[in-house]
DNA sequence: GTGGTCTAGACCACT
DNA sequence: GTGGTCTAGACCACC
């Protein structure tokens, strides 16, 4: 995995479990890897990892089992919500940085369409 | 203007200009308000503005005559080719962040429809 | 390291770490010295070293870690330019002030070995 | 005239007569343009013509006539002295700059010779 | 510890 | 008055 660098590393981190969590390579009470494997495996610092986890156990996408390693939650709402809440983040934003170079909504999605072509 | 908490001010001001120059609002060869003008109305410290001066002239955007001020790019193609790329880079990142959450094209666009009709 | 008075200090020490990448002090990849090390062994500000640090990244001739330090860059294409770049600019300007001196090539290579003996 | 924006622009207005000096356009006793045409002339402010023809005058190169005008000094040898003292200059910043670069002076020689054909 | 951003205030050279 | 550089010192997020 590569990162990009105007982006925290554990935010790029915990972005990837979630889109793996809402494409199913992840399903609902997996089991992680522990914190030093995913260290490893990233080339990071365990430091970092710990902290996805946190992270990711506020927003209830994990759970942890003392001993036991780290879990996707078993909570199908939860899940569900993820998908949704992540696509209407990521569209507010995009739409409002589009508005400001003053591309309105039909703007954008021929845009959308010649990028899907090649053609933009 | 009012700044948000997670990009520096700079950029955002940056941004600003940008897209005021994208908009028309600011001309191709318009003199730029003064650091300490600029400094003052957007209740900044002077570094700041300055910073953002440098930085729009490392983009080419800008260029300064010394004692005289900064103006906008004279380069028809400079100012042509900022607005082209901004979109671009919004919409390339924009489209990879939805793919990893399993959405076509189509559902994307379903999605920006739905969004800009408030019922997402 | 003593400053000459008539360029920025931020631009003299850019030029050192170029050189020395350039002559291979430093190897790609290696770790520059943090910020706050270089400010005081250079007796400078920090934010002036700051500053050094990133024009270097915006040339991409260095990279940044976040929390881990800035290193030199690892595409050994982009060191290579450095070099030949730099050298070049040099000449172009060089060349170009002695023509304006009404001095061809041959008169500027006499000069040069005169020079080099002491004797211009 | 275009200018260079990293250096002031009476300096290159200075290099810009002193070499239409050496090279001969303008031959001693020679009257310069006035203070105004010249501004008008190279778009400047004539704050910085006047400047211009100070420094020529501290220089001795100029000399003024209360009404009449500025003109190029009569004396050959100031304006012998221009042409060699000038060239000392600028080879002793390049070669200290190609040193910097790790490049001897049998090096330089060869990229100028390189250069001049065009294929540096 | 590392880099990144910001404020405050000073000084300088140029127009 | 204009931009450019620098210092000093603070605070933050990240690893």
């Amino acid at each position: 995995m590569d990162f990009i660098n105007d982006t925290p590393i554990y935010i790029q981190i915990m972005d990837k479990i979630k889109s793996d969590i809402i494409t199913g390579k992840l399903q609902k009470g997996d089991k992680l890897m522990s914190t030093r494997e995913l260290a490893v495996a990233l080339k990071v610092n365990p430091n970092t990892v710990q902290r996805v986890f946190k992270e990711l156990e506020n927003e209830s996408i994990c759970f942890t089992k003392r001993g036991m390693g780290t879990f996707v939650s078993e909570d199908d709402q939860t899940i569900e919500q993820l998908k949704t809440q992540l696509a209407k983040e990521k569209i507010t934003q995009f739409v409002a940085s589009m508005k400001a170079l003053n591309l309105g909504i039909e703007d954008i999605i021929k845009k959308l369409r010649a990028y899907e072509e090649g053609t933009l």
